[in-house]
DNA sequence: GCCTTTCCATACGCACACGTATGGAAGTTA
DNA sequence: TAACTTCCATACGTGTGCGTATGGAAAGGC
């Protein structure tokens, strides 16, 4: 029986770390400290680091598809259910993961693949909304890679704004999408 | 006097260097090798490699400008002239440097005040555009900041497309941008 | 109660890349 | 031509972080 509680810690501790400051800063020895053990505990559990950031990818992949998958019950009418994801990605901060995680495999072919698989879900998901909204197969597709775009754009942007600022630029972005 | 030209060929080679492969393989004895010399060159025209990487965001940052300021003859129709610079954007791929910048100064709040600024230029040119279209401040406002974001979105999004699509995206997005 | 498995500690070797120390070649000035 | 400046080569010291080798403690199976 592998002892998936200890793997998790580690994955999770490189998580923080990787949000703090980059894959740079995910070193085995590093997060080791923080965790309170040593090497002997990492590579025990991982073949080396290089394994370890496959499986880090892919936990961070599961987390969010499920956020994305496992949401709260959204509204049932159509556009209203659009504002409420749109407004959820701002407010719950979704996707406050993905500069990390794309700063880090942008040079990376292998693991790009496994992002890219992401973006292809969560746009998916994005098109029907817009589909169930009532739009043509090119009209949602236009849209939902509008709002695709803007999201992940937001979360590169330098610029700090302030949370009610941001859901009232989302919401005047979203305005615009619906309208027509 | 100093060698500019020496200095110069040791930034060119950092920023393709930095497209390749990320600031990671902007290395002091990387970079040497590429351009034919030792480590003595370097250390001669730079103190160390932080004060080259201070150098070289400048670098990027005078450039950046530069295309956006030195833009060529777009046209005086206020909103032709929209939809030139956002197809621009596209088709000149400004911006393709941005992923690396970007990715690079992530976790470092001193040089990201240099991108902030840029932003800043950037966002400032494109809402004026919007001004100059007849958009309330606010409503130039909102649709500056969607087609930053949409531009930089852009530039992260992992589903590469022909450039082609890309246009027609991005003319779509403007379409919406531009209505009303 | 022994033995195996699970899990982690300790200690070492090694490679990479930075920075420094020093020397030298080519050009420049006095 | 002698001295000085500019620019780069060579060689070395050092830190950091990976991976490996090995030992040992705790827990459970027989």
């Amino acid at each position: 029986m592998v002892d998936r509680q200890s793997k998790k810690s580690w994955l999770d501790a490189a998580l923080k770390a990787l949000a703090r400051g980059g894959i740079d800063r995910v070193r085995v020895e590093s997060l080791a400290k923080n965790l309170g053990v040593t090497k002997g505990s990492f590579y025990w559990h991982f073949k080396d680091r290089e394994q370890f950031l496959d499986e880090l990818l892919n936990f961070w992949a599961e987390q969010s598809t499920q956020t994305v998958i496992a949401n709260p019950s959204y509204p049932t009418d159509s556009t209203a259910r659009v504002r409420a994801v749109a407004e959820d990605i701002i407010r719950r901060d979704l996707g406050d993961m993905d500069p990390h995680i794309r700063s880090w495999i942008q040079y990376d072919k292998q693991r790009a693949k496994v992002v890219a698989k992401i973006d292809k879900i969560r746009f998916e998901f994005l098109r029907d909304l817009f589909l169930a909204a009532g739009f043509s197969t090119s009209g949602a597709d236009t849209r939902a890679q509008s709002l695709y775009r803007y999201a992940l754009g937001e979360q590169f942007i330098l610029v700090k704004e302030s949370m009610s600022r941001r859901l009232q630029r989302m919401q005047a972005h979203v305005d615009l999408l619906l309208q027509e």
